[in-house]
DNA sequence: AAATTAGCTGTTAGCGATAACAGATTTAAC
DNA sequence: GTTAAATCTGTTATCGCTAACAGCTAATTT
C-alpha cells in the first residue's frame, strides 16, 4: 500500500503537504494539489485507517448497541444496518454491532443506540462519547427516526379514500414515544373529520392480533380498516379476520406500519407504512460521524417521511 | 486511557516487558508476569487496537460480504451477524458490512463471504487477504455451515416416527450445494429404508410453495408430510393446504428448514430445522482470526449440527 | 574458576499520520 | 528600497505499540 511517504517523492514536496492536501486543501496552492492529486491517483493512495486514528487519539469504531430482544426484532435492523454500514465505511469508520448480552469491550468513538427505553436514559446520558438514538423520544438526544405521526394519518386517510367507513387502531402496549406518534396521526386525523377514534392497544405478536379480533369480531362492522402500529400485529389482524371468515380487503381492511419484510410474505399482502430504513441508517451514520468529528455539538433530530405502500390488504 | 507505558511505571518495568507479557507470555518469568498482571488491573489497561494494527501493518477489519439479495434474505444474517460481531470484537477486530451495491472501498485483513454461488469462484480466490466462506462449498474453500444433511434427515425421521407414510420433499431450484445435501439427507434416509423419494423443486417463495399446492394437491394422498428446503417454502405449503381446506397437522404435516423467524409467525407454527446461528457465527469469527493471525493457512470446515424443533405443524 | 551459553529484560527505531512550530518566499507598506 | 506582514511549505516530535537487537545475569561446561 503506498503511504503518504510515496505520494509526497512523487509530488516532490513533504508528507506534510500532502497531508494537508487531504485535511485542509485550502491551506495549499492550487499548483501544488494538482500536483498532490495527481501523484495521489497514480499511487492509487488509500490512507491508513489505523495510523489516521492513533494520532488523533481515535478509534475510528462506532458502536451500534440493539437494546431490544432480537428474537423480536430480527429482521428490522438488517437493511438499517447496512444503510449505517455503508455510509460509516465511505467515512473509514467501522461498526461494532453491541446486543446487552455481550460484555460492551473496547473503545470507540460514538455510539448508535435503538430499542432505548426510559430506564436506559441514565446510562446513555452517562456515555462519553457522542450519542445518536435511532427512535424518536424527549429527552433532548440526538435521533434519526421515521416520521410515525406522518405515517399513521396517510394510512388512515387511504383507508377513508379507499371507502372504509370505520377505522380502528390497533397499537402496541409500549410506553414509548413511537407508539403515541403513530396513535396521534390516527386520532388528528379522524378528528379534524369529527370521527371518534377507537383504539385498542396489545403486545407486539401476530398472535395477539388475531386472538383479539376472533374474541371480538362482533364489535367491529364490516367496512372497517383496521390501522395497525406494526406489520406483526397487522398480519394477526389478518389472520384473526381469516379465522372467522371474512373477506380481505372487501369486507375489512388491514394496514400495518414498517414494511420490513413481514408485510411481503402476509398472504393477501399487506398494505403497509413502509419506513425508508436504508436511508435512514446513512442519515445516522451521517450524524454520528459528524457529532464525533464536531466535538459532540447536539445535531437535533431528522424525521424521515414514510411511504404508503399499497397492497392487497386494502382495496 | 491508560497506555503500555503507565502500566510499565507501575510495575517497574519497560514497556516491552508489558507488551511481552501480552503477546508472548512464555518468554517472561512468572515474577514479573504477575507484576504486570497487577499493574494492568490497576491501571483497568486496554490495548490501543490502532496502535497495535499500525505497528502490525493490519487494519483490524474483517469483511462481512453478503452477495445475496437482501430483500430475501433480510431476517436471516441478523443472528449470524450477531455471532460474528460479538467473537470479532472480543478479539479487537471490528467488522464492515458489504453488499453488492456498495462500491468496497478501504483495506481489510479478511473476508467473511455468505451467498456465494458459482459464478463467484473466480473472484473470490484472486481475493489477497483470508476468505472464510459461510455456507458449504466444494471448492476447497474453508467454511463454516448447518449440517444440511443431517437436517434433512431428522427431519424425515421425525415425519416418520410421527406417523406420516408419505414423504415429499419440496426443494429450492438453485444449482448449490446446500440444496444438494438437503435433498441428500432426505433421499439417503428414504433408500435405507426401501421408499422412493419424490421431490419437487421451486423458486424460494412462500407464494411458490402455495402456488404448487393449489396445483398438484390430488397428487398427495393424506397423511403426507412435506418436507421442505426452508421455512419460507413451508409457509407457502402450509398456506396452500390451508387454501385447499386441509387439515395441519393430521392431515398434512410441513417441516421447514432454517429456525430462523419465520417458522415462529407461521400459523400454525411451522416444525423446523433450526440452525445454531450465533455458535456459527462465533466459529466464523473465530476462524478467520486464526486465519489471520496463521498467515493464511486453510483451516478446513466446521459442520453444525440443526437442532430439529417440534410444534404445530406436525402431529 | 574462567569461559561459554542460555534465558531474560531493556533500548532503539519505526509503523503512517498530524499538530505545532520554524523557515522561506511572496506581497504589501512606508 | 528596506522592513513588516501575510502566505505558504518543510521540520520535528509524537500518538501507542512491537520487532530486532543489545546487554545483563545466572546456569552450565570444561
Amino acid at each position: 500500500m503506498a503511504t503518504l511517504n510515496d505520494v509526497a517523492k512523487l509530488a516532490n514536496v513533504s508528507k506534510m503537504t500532502v497531508s494537508r492536501v487531504i485535511n485542509h486543501p485550502d491551506k495549499v496552492t492550487d499548483d501544488l494539489k494538482e500536483l498532490v492529486y495527481q501523484a495521489m491517483r497514480e499511487t492509487n493512495y488509500h490512507p491508513n485507517v489505523a495510523a489516521k486514528a492513533l494520532v488523533n487519539n481515535r478509534t475510528q469504531i462506532i458502536k451500534f448497541l440493539i437494546l431490544e430482544d432480537l428474537d423480536i426484532t430480527e429482521p428490522y435492523y438488517m437493511k438499517l444496518l447496512v444503510g449505517i454500514a455503508m455510509d460509516l465505511s465511505k467515512q473509514q469508520f467501522s461498526l461494532q454491532l453491541v446486543i446487552p448480552d455481550n460484555i460492551d469491550i473496547g473503545d470507540c468513538d460514538g455510539y448508535i443506540i435503538t430499542g432505548m427505553r426510559h430506564k436506559d436514559l441514565d446510562w446513555i446520558q452517562d456515555l462519553k462519547k457522542p450519542v445518536v438514538i435511532f427512535g424518536e423520544n424527549h429527552y433532548d438526544l440526538d435521533f434519526v427516526d421515521v416520521d410515525n405521526k406522518k405515517g399513521t394519518m396517510e394510512a388512515t386517510r387511504y383507508a377513508l379514500e379507499e371507502g372504509y367507513e370505520h377505522f380502528v387502531f390497533i397499537g402496541i402496549d409500549m410506553d414509548e414515544a413511537f407508539e403515541y406518534s403513530r396513535e396521534a396521526g390516527y386520532m388528528e386525523f379522524l378528528q379534524e373529520r369529527q370521527m371518534a377514534p377507537e383504539i385498542y392497544r396489545m403486545a407486539n405478536h401476530s398472535h395477539s392480533g388475531s386472538e383479539f379480533i376472533q374474541a371480538h369480531i362482533d364489535q367491529f362492522e364490516p367496512n372497517t380498516c383496521f390501522i395497525c402500529a406494526s406489520d406483526r400485529l397487522g398480519l394477526g389482524i389478518e389472520r384473526g379476520l381469516q379465522a372467522c371468515h371474512k373477506q380481505i380487503p372487501d369486507q375489512y381492511g388491514v394496514i400495518g406500519f414498517d414494511g420490513v419484510f413481514l408485510h411481503q410474505i402476509a398472504s393477501p399482502r399487506l398494505t403497509t407504512v413502509k419506513q425508508p430504513e436504508v436511508e435512514m441508517g446513512s442519515a445516522i451514520a451521517q450524524m454520528i460521524v459528524d457529532k464525533v468529528n464536531q466535538n459532540n455539538i447536539p445535531q437535533g433530530h431528522k424525521l424521515f417521511a414514510p411511504e404508503l405502500v399499497p397492497s392487497e390488504s386494502t382495496r
